[in-house]
DNA sequence: TATAAATAAGACAAAATACTCTTAAATATT
DNA sequence: AATATTTAAGAGTATTTTGTCTTATTTATA
């Protein structure tokens, strides 16, 4: 698994909120139903979110979630970093400690290359993006489909 | 972390038995002293390798485990799959089964592209290759750099 | 044929990840 | 001010991954 199951939720959650484009508040548990992810476990990965500053809550009657920014100006590269660390785009391979430019393994070139064009991509694409794309192509962001864009 | 731990110490085995050219068995004992891997977990990593065919094992006095074929003609994917599993490439980003051209998530073409690029490369790797490069350069399998290539 | 050297296999333990539940705190509304 | 709604936080559970230990089983060699 390329990507924690955290930081596959916290990507869900991200496009959904960046699907709708109206910074209101969106509560955790519309949120969790829609995107079919146990309440509890949402809560505390939209928590990790909030503390990177991807997002802001608020609390009480119509409380909820939403994004700190535009979701134009944020990339998966961030939801990413916030969950899974930025470890991800710096780990060797081979596991090896310090592994780098000076005191690579075999395959370090290589990795780095591999892992900058992962990066890349992440980087390069936005919430508001892909949330668009979704809504054009009315495109699946549940395992059952049961999901509406414009909810 | 892209890859698991077991894999990663699958690929560090397999380079390390890639550089010793010679097709004689090589104990696990003696690999996971050079490799600074735990005995019994790479053993049991190993019997993966050996069950999908990569290495082949014999007991008894000068056994051990040796590559199946020779390391110019096994890549990396091979261990790769061997180990985490063919869906490594083909999950999708968001988690959603089933996710593909017919059905896909918003995600789908961008991080099919991503995982092919991984792919790919991990295919035009061969363990010889690697293993000749690090004995060319010197480079290091293993955190305390104590590995020595024509041991 | 006995012995020692090695892998095989399975039970077990520890750590990390994934997930649940309960209680607290904040806040909008009546 | 009371209440209902919501997130925050922390304890607790389950599952998976990682790692250990013990007991076979195979086999080369003396």
């Amino acid at each position: 698994m390329l990507l924690s199951k955290s930081c596959v939720y916290g990507l869900r959650a991200a496009l959904y909120l960046a699907a709708g484009n109206n910074g209101e508040y969106v509560s955790i548990g519309k949120m969790s139903e829609r995107l079919d992810i146990s309440f509890h476990f949402l809560t505390k990965i939209l928590q990790q979110l909030t503390a990177a500053d991807l997002m802001e809550s608020h609390k009480g009657p119509n409380g909820g979630v939403k994004l700190a920014k535009p979701g134009s100006e944020i990339s998966l590269i961030e939801v990413v970093i916030a969950i899974d660390g930025a470890e991800l785009f710096t780990e060797c391979a081979l596991g090896l400690p310090g592994c780098g430019v000076e005191k690579p393994c075999p395959l370090h070139d290589t990795w780095a290359e591999t892992r900058d064009s992962i990066r890349e991509m992440l980087e390069n694409t936005t919430l508001t993006h892909l949330a668009e794309k979704g809504k054009n192509m009315n495109l699946r962001l549940t395992a059952d489909g049961g999901f509406v864009w414009d909810g």
